[in-house]
DNA sequence: ACTACTATCTATACATTGTTCAGATAAAAG
DNA sequence: CTTTTATCTGAACAATGTATAGATAGTAGT
């Protein structure tokens, strides 16, 4: 199997992937409405059609880019919080903290992307791949949940109520400011109450 | 002399009008994406172009509509809340769950709309027309928050931190529940988590 | 009532888009 | 070397957003 690295060639070598990676590019500069499959096939420098024999629309193109986009930020902020080690309760507040920043400041940075993987063309029905990579972010911050618990930064009885409700702020936050209703300096002001709110000590 | 049906007519004497309620019903059945302004315009009966003259572009026609949409949600919101008469704790527990309900629910019934109000298309300049709607809804959940203080069902101390963080829960919850990353059996319990950390009473 | 004016809408045209399908080309298999 | 399969092209189609020039109707001024 010769890997192709040349554009003027007949046959691609990995065109699915360079499909994915372009659209990326694309949509990181324009946005998910702009983004035309013609303009994708000729930045790579192949047909418009070929793409057709890997997605079965634009909307499956803009689904793989967007799923691999969740793929992405779970790297980054399992590559963030590694970056925070120790078994005190400051470092677990930390790295409950980072789980969120991290969250947020990939989506101020690149608005386009987080709007692609909240849209439609990523509805996640319930057993599919995408399920799982969400798993891998609510692991995430499980196990921080747990930290919390573990150096007695967090009482044992708000445990239960703190998943889903970090998550859905964080997210929500997020959201908010990125579509422009809630002003981004608001964000550290939101986590602070959250972590009031469910006893996180200072 | 020509009859005197509405559509027959050279002037169709509300276009703008009847422009903004066909791309909200398109959007209801069929999504963002596949709103066209020429099936607006045929729905009508008027031709493509007529619509440049209310609106530089298709995206204006779409943020128009999405606008609209916040209005139609902060009047539903206010009918709910209305029916809900009393001063007494639980009338203002009630009240505050139903700003949060109705919210939910609104975008549970019609999510193209929901994407539509929080997507690009409808992205919020700081002094716009726009923000003074998101302030209307702001109000009531102040004045929400305020009954609740007052009638002992929130704590004076905790009254500052439930602003932010209930708005972002409710919008957080609902958005992640639209796009498939969370159940929607989750959201009241969701909701029963935040009052908890929030301290308001069974 | 006649004219000039303005607002409103149509007709036509164009480039771009998603998508289909028959066929070309290269790689793999025999 | 032939056959088969995977991969990509080329041309075509209908639909879309949008620009421009012109048609039509209502309105104001005389």
């Amino acid at each position: 199997m010769p890997v192709a690295r040349v554009r003027d060639q007949y046959h691609h070598g990995d065109l699915e992937s360079a499909l994915i990676a372009t659209a990326r590019k694309l949509t990181k500069r324009n946005g998910i409405e702009h983004l035309s499959l013609r303009k994708v096939a000729q930045e790579i420098g192949v047909s418009p059609s070929a793409a057709y024999h890997y997605f079965p629309d634009r909307d499956a193109l803009m689904a793989a880019v967007g799923f691999s986009l969740f793929e992405e930020l779970a790297d980054y902020q399992e590559r963030e919080l590694a970056k925070i080690t120790g078994i005190t309760a400051k470092a677990a507040k930390e790295r409950y903290r980072a789980l969120g920043k991290t969250y947020f400041e990939w989506a101020i940075k690149e608005p386009h992307f987080f709007n692609l993987m909240f849209s439609e063309h990523c509805l996640v029905d319930s057993n599919s791949e995408q399920k799982r990579e969400d798993n891998r972010a609510f692991i995430n911050l499980t196990k921080c949940l747990d930290e919390l618990v573990s150096t007695g930064a967090l009482e044992e009885r708000m445990r239960r109520h703190s998943e889903l409700l970090s998550w859905t702020v964080v997210h929500g936050a997020t959201s908010l400011i990125v579509s422009g209703h809630l002003d981004p300096e608001n964000y550290e002001s939101i986590l602070d109450d959250l972590e009031f709110a469910l006893g996180i000590r200072k």
